[in-house]
DNA sequence: GTAACTGCAAAATATTTGCATCCTT
DNA sequence: AAGGATGCAAATATTTTGCAGTTAC
């Protein structure tokens, strides 16, 4: 789906800002912070207001174009939700985060678990968040160490 | 444990503020923000600094006296760990967030998933969080639709 | 034309740092 | 006595709100 098609299936006006974020999380197609999308963009030379992209990724959310994930630095990602992501993502699956280059990505495959809650409580959805050390990085520590 | 005695195990220095806040996490076993903490112990009469308990809360997390559990609301929540605790609590399980009243509480007896990671990540951790409405907040809501 | 969206200013909130002072050990 | 802990001021960071002007439909 391209991003006019998915703006325009959730009726949301078809603007220059909208259009870009929605081409870079089709393009990473890991879950980006805020700050990582308004960097991307805003080193991609155009002009940027924060504000408006705060407000179009609420938006985003509130139309369920994107899902977010709560990191456990501290830092709301987000990330696209089924047809538009191409792999059918629906939000629920684990996700890792490295803690030490701060990239997140999804663990399509695996299912969430069951989980038992004290009767009467709702649950209305969950997120597992798997932390550590990336490939990369685990394999650079290894080199620094080595290194020292 | 008494606040004292978690304090000394750890080499912590034995201040009024140090042991207010493990009293009250000893009192209330349930995972609670830096606000909550903040809130509970100001109406509780005293002077209190938040930048002291920003750094308390730190310093407790750094030794291991809590851990530390971020919330889907983007608040992190602290909970006691271990022995200090009392039910042995190791933090590994998972915690449910009422999304209405803002409370959070761990799911003590149900253990975290084996979670696949990409081949060369190093997992340090993982973070299981179920929201929802919790019983309360579910029966009241009922109530309010009813007499809607 | 109209409602939605944007961009600027500013407010509200949250967290961190520096430093002088005080207190526990 | 000494290092850790505190409290205040201030810097920094993050997110939200208001509003006037602009744009997509």
């Amino acid at each position: 789906m391209t991003p006019q098609e998915i703006l325009r299936e959730k009726g949301l006006k078809n603007t220059e800002l909208r259009r870009r974020v929605l081409s870079l999380l089709l393009e990473k197609q890991d879950p980006l912070s805020h700050v990582e999308i308004f960097e991307e963009l805003a080193s991609a030379g155009q002009a940027l207001d924060r504000v408006t992209l705060y407000r179009t990724l609420s938006a985003f959310s509130e139309a369920r174009i994107v899902h977010k994930v709560q990191g456990t630095d501290g830092t709301v990602r987000f990330r696209l939700l089924r047809a538009s992501s191409g792999d059918g993502c629906l939000g629920n699956h684990p996700h890792f985060l490295c803690r030490k280059c701060g990239r997140m990505s999804c663990l399509l495959e695996q299912p969430l678990p069951r989980v038992d809650v004290p009767a009467g409580s709702v649950v209305e959805g969950k997120q597992l968040l798997v932390f550590g050390l990336c490939g990369d990085c685990a394999a650079n520590k290894k080199t620094e160490e080595t290194v020292l």
